[in-house]
DNA sequence: ATAATATTTAGAATTATTCTAAATATTGTT
DNA sequence: AACAATATTTAGAATAATTCTAAATATTAT
């Protein structure tokens, strides 16, 4: 599979700031700079499902002495207050989504781009019993395939 | 997140060892020693959704000269053909199944025991449209939450 | 047996994530 | 506004998972 392509760097008009503060205030975690960098980020790119590499070189850019250990923390507190969900979608990096609709996650085995697949049922009730004595607060749903532009680049080959 | 507990180690007689190697041979794979031994572990722990490094293990048990690199190489291999699945469920190591029955995984957040729940539909017709144009060729349905065993500990604190 | 091709190997390299302990920031209380 | 209690951040080291490399070996078809 082909690298993601280089995405270019954020620039700083985040129409989203208030709604992250909010969203952070809200949630009951403690309103830290750090966070509202990282949870606008996140909001920002929700659409590129970045990794903490790619989320920490983004948030790097508006906040530079933010550390690695702290995007972790971050991102940690925000999937533990569900402003955030991780996406584990390969053997390598795991991606971060604000998208906290339902939908699956499709990744592109030729070009390695993740899109969102909305969903009209809940996952949970999706052909899969939950066996009785089970208590599940958290579901993810991934796909794999080729997506449209490289079933076209494939086809002219 | 509680360690998986130890596992014993692996006991030679291999009842599926017949079925591995007679799949590995329809798959088209060419069958090596490597991957009969690792194909082998993989039917005899699939409950166990075991890391390539608890396959190692066991592999190593019975074929001392294996390497990990040689696991992996066979597991993506298997993979490929479709006799194995990778399962991400969380942010450390992929676990493999060979269990290729439509099912969902579902990760203990307190004991961290993998378990399988078994579908009635296929994840693809699972409420979440497929858009039009895209390839999905694999799919996987990861939850989370609290087990029965662990639900009673809890209740009992 | 032979040539062509694929696989295995050990170990190094890379990458992702977690840990550590000290410094700093936040919150609720005076 | 200062204070104590608590939580968060930081840099860097440590660990863990995965990939890479190039030489040796095994497999397949002839």
């Amino acid at each position: 599979m082909q690298d993601i392509k280089a995405r270019t760097v954020f620039v700083p008009p985040t129409p989203e700031r208030g709604v992250a503060d909010s969203r952070i205030a809200e949630s009951g975690l403690r309103p830290t700079p750090q966070r509202r960098v990282v949870y606008g980020v996140l909001l920002d790119l929700a659409k590129e499902h970045p990794t903490a590499d790619e989320i920490f070189m983004q948030a790097k850019a508006l906040k530079p002495e933010i550390s690695m250990a702290t995007v972790y923390n971050c991102l940690d507190a925000l999937v533990r207050h569900r402003l955030v969900k991780q996406v584990h979608l390969d053997r390598v990096a795991t991606r971060y989504c604000s998208n906290m609709h339902e939908h699956a996650h499709f990744l592109c085995e030729v070009c390695g781009e993740v899109s969102d697949f909305e969903g009209a049922s809940k996952p949970r009730s999706s052909g899969f019993k939950v066996p009785k004595g089970f208590k599940v607060t958290q579901s993810e749903v991934n796909m794999r395939g080729v997506c449209p532009n490289c079933i076209e680049k494939e086809v002219s080959l």
